[in-house]
DNA sequence: CGGAATTTTGAAACCTTTCAAATTGGGTGG
DNA sequence: CCACCCAATTTGAAAGGTTTCAAAATTCCG
């Protein structure tokens, strides 16, 4: 069975270190609360292969999907065949649920590997999970926010640099980061796509951060030598979940 | 007066011409449910100077504001000075509405011209609003997937050509376009902090645009010569709102 | 009218792409 | 376990698009 496609319901499994369930306790979600609602939406889990489409775009409309394993991202196919891909979809991440009825997907979400989703929780279940949708749709926007400047003011080092550095700090939040490592189910074709360059430029640019000591990538797994000095070096302004998760709550009066 | 500076209240304004009138009825809104919030927030409406800020990243609570006058941009600032715009904003455009409890702004929102602004009609006094709040966001979303393609995929040329036709069809929507005419504020500094360019490159270009026949750029005004043939040429697919309008059409039931 | 902001020009340097082709790596079938 | 094939990575050289750095020309405004 191909890396990523373990269904869920395998003897190994543990709840607790499901990434969905992680990654909604680190956006300020109760752990009983979660487990309950998750517990349920697990069980209702289905695959999708590789390359296969999650959702597409001008389909009227698209249900909410959380994705449990495995990579997705939304792409965009322009007519002459380019592509560029918006942002990328790790375990945890939800689909489709910015715009309230959120009507048209303006991209397609298609997985990169092969992929478990499953319906989302339902807020009715557990009232709880309003803020961390919340949360996790004010995150999405500042994903795609982080992209545009990758694209419009990097230059090729820094947003392959910002880039790890995100999904790093994302993969940290649902506990699949080992430390300084990930699992990187990318190809540098596919890495090209989303930031704006050639897969050529690609492969020279991690070259050079690897002579650079920066990095280490062979295999599918990545390491940062030093994330921290490594943000600092491209003046990286990352997204603070927790001051999201304040905010969120001062919105929401705990009465 | 600078332009776009004009106060609401002057002895020439008629509702009917609101551009935010005018745009969310082309969202869908029906005339007679807009014009009585509307006429509300009208009343409330306060001025802002060109490159002030409506809002700042950071900030724990930004109200969400309603744009009747003037342009406006969501910006982020580097660390080393270097400057990138998310999204223009213009009259009928809401700002800080996406996100439900939307705690904080990824990017510093900045009034590019002078604005005039107020607190957008509450959902409570026009129901029907809420589809409309809907729709407008869902929209705001394409934009910036727009955007991120635009940087990612598109050169220099096709760039400029891709935002002006962009916020043609914008102005186009809130009944500010005369044809395939507009006025548009901004200079090509901030117009190349847009596209991820150089001003002097956007100049270049722009110029070569000129020379291609394919628009006609003075004094603040653009002309473009055939917007149809011009995304044509580009490979532009714009983001349909009439499908918007259906897809919300269907998850809200008529009842 | 004068000064500041914006647009325009030029030449050279720089980063990224293009187009092939070679090499490596992983998975499959014998 | 090896041969083989396809996908992915790597390398080179040359072309191309964009940036840089100045400086000149225009336009806008008070």
């Amino acid at each position: 069975m191909p890396r990523n496609t373990a269904h869920i319901a395998d003897g190994r499994y543990d709840l607790a270190e499901e990434p969905a369930l992680v990654r909604f306790a680190a956006l300020g979600l109760d752990g009983a609360a979660a487990a309950t609602g998750l517990a349920d939406a697990v069980a209702r889990a289905y695959p999708v292969r590789a390359r296969r489409e999650l959702t597409s775009e001008g389909r009227a409309i698209a249900e909410p999907r959380l994705l449990l394993r495995g990579w997705a991202a939304r792409v965009r196919l322009l007519p002459d065949g380019r592509r560029q891909f918006m942002s990328f979809l790790v375990p945890g991440d939800l689909i489709g649920m910015n715009a309230q009825p959120q009507p048209l997907a303006a991209a397609t979400v298609i997985a990169v590997t092969d992929v478990v989703a499953c319906r989302p929780p339902s807020i009715d279940d557990a009232p709880a999970l309003a803020d961390t949708y919340a949360v996790s749709a004010a995150l999405d926007e500042a994903y795609l926010l982080a992209q545009i400047t990758r694209l419009g003011r990097l230059n090729a080092q820094e947003r392959i640099a910002d880039l790890l550095l995100e999904l790093h700090e994302r993969l940290t939040l649902n506990g699949m980061a080992q430390g300084d490592a990930f699992e990187l189910p990318l190809t540098q074709e596919v890495l090209a796509d989303a930031l704006g360059l050639t897969s050529v430029h690609v492969n020279r640019m991690v070259q050079q951060a690897r002579r650079d000591g920066d990095l280490q990538w062979k295999g599918g797994r990545v390491t940062l030598t030093d994330p921290v000095a490594l943000a600092r070096k491209i003046g990286r302004i990352p997204p603070r979940v927790s001051a999201m998760q304040e905010a969120a709550a001062a919105v929401t009066p705990t009465a």
